[in-house]
DNA sequence: TAGATTGTTAATCGATTAACAATC
DNA sequence: TAGATTGTTAATCGATTAACAATC
């Protein structure tokens, strides 16, 4: 069951989001089959994947649902709130605060920080805004494993280093630069810049 | 030059962005070798991607960045402003409008819709927020090719019909569903959740 | 039991890496 | 010229698809 491919660590969340919605439909079972034609996957690629990540489904019957959700639910972790924090308070970080369905599946903020003496002290979709200047002091005094870093480019590193050596253990990278960081720390990027290019490339590139 | 792969294409945007820090620092020219090392990449990878996007280096010198630099930028087709829209005035919404560097790297907001009474009329980071409503009239006044989705998911789809059949040619979505398109029409998903949910299965399935 | 569908092995496909002659 | 480095072909690696025996 370890060291699963990145290509299935990347399918992983759409099983979740397909398999939630079937739940939600009332589909009890469903084959691998239609599974597949649900999330455009070949049905030889679902068993392979499921096998992987280690579901269990029963010849001529297929996988039950529920099951398999709540497997895939206790292997990405999302079945205990697991707490956050965000770096900058603005666009992006308000943005992610105020995206409710993190809070449905599983992620708290606890906490934001700034440099900016407007935003200090004030409240965002409830949350506090603390200074940058506080950010070791206060993951010293609480429980968060994952930091938000959504402040601007030329600051993102020297951010990454004192949330590294504070015991942050994943980041969530917002600004468009590729961090460096101990192999002890797990890092996604969102690169909004160049999500945007790939879709000009690609409308510029229609044959 | 075409027939570009998915994994090329995926990686255009960032050759764009380290190209485009080394202009700026001064590097006229670069080996497949120091290139890779600054991108992550083998210089085989390198050498093989340029060749498949139609660059050009020169033995014993290596690539010239300005040029290669600029033929990226048009290959991706941000040589010239782009005009979008934003169908959502929410947190995602605000924060693409506001997402500065989107204007550097030339794409422009012409409006924003939604269906809120309290939003319309108003403006956001100088954007105007008109009705959902008027969304087919706007599209026929404006030549807008590339469209935000950013709206709840329930309404996801059906704004992307409204989309489709007023010749928006590019959506970008941040709507945690798969919109059904024609072949037509390009398309580029940025699942928050799904990206969040990566992060935490790397979290917890830290060797 | 018969039909459906998994689990798993083998085959294929595509992407990455290695190698090296060409040449600046 | 000699050294560096590309362009490109061949080798390798990994991921996807196909096939089919096992079995519910």
């Amino acid at each position: 069951m370890n060291n699963i491919s990145d290509a299935v660590i990347k399918r992983l969340p759409s099983y979740y989001r397909h398999l939630e919605k079937m739940l939600k439909e009332g589909i009890t079972h469903i084959s691998s089959y239609d599974l597949g034609k649900r999330m455009g996957l070949t049905p030889s690629q679902i068993r392979q994947d499921i096998n992987i990540f280690g579901g269990a489904g029963r010849q001529g019957y297929g996988y039950p649902v529920q099951d398999l959700l709540e497997h895939i639910a206790k292997i990405i972790g999302i079945t205990k709130t697991q707490n956050m924090i965000i770096i900058g308070a603005g666009n992006i970080g308000g943005a992610i605060v105020g995206y409710s369905s993190f809070i449905d599946s599983g992620f708290k903020t606890l906490a934001m920080f700034d440099v900016s003496e407007e935003k200090i002290g004030k409240k965002i979709k409830g949350v506090i805004v603390e200074p940058v200047s506080k950010l070791g002091e206060f993951l010293n005094n609480n429980d968060v494993k994952i930091a938000v870093i959504a402040c601007p480019e030329n600051q993102a590193q020297s951010i990454a280093d004192i949330l590294v050596s504070n015991n942050i253990k994943a980041i969530w990278n917002f600004a468009p630069i590729d961090l460096i960081l101990p192999d002890s720390v797990v890092c996604v990027n969102v690169h909004l810049s160049e999500s945007l290019q790939q879709l000009s490339f690609r409308l510029n590139n229609l044959i």
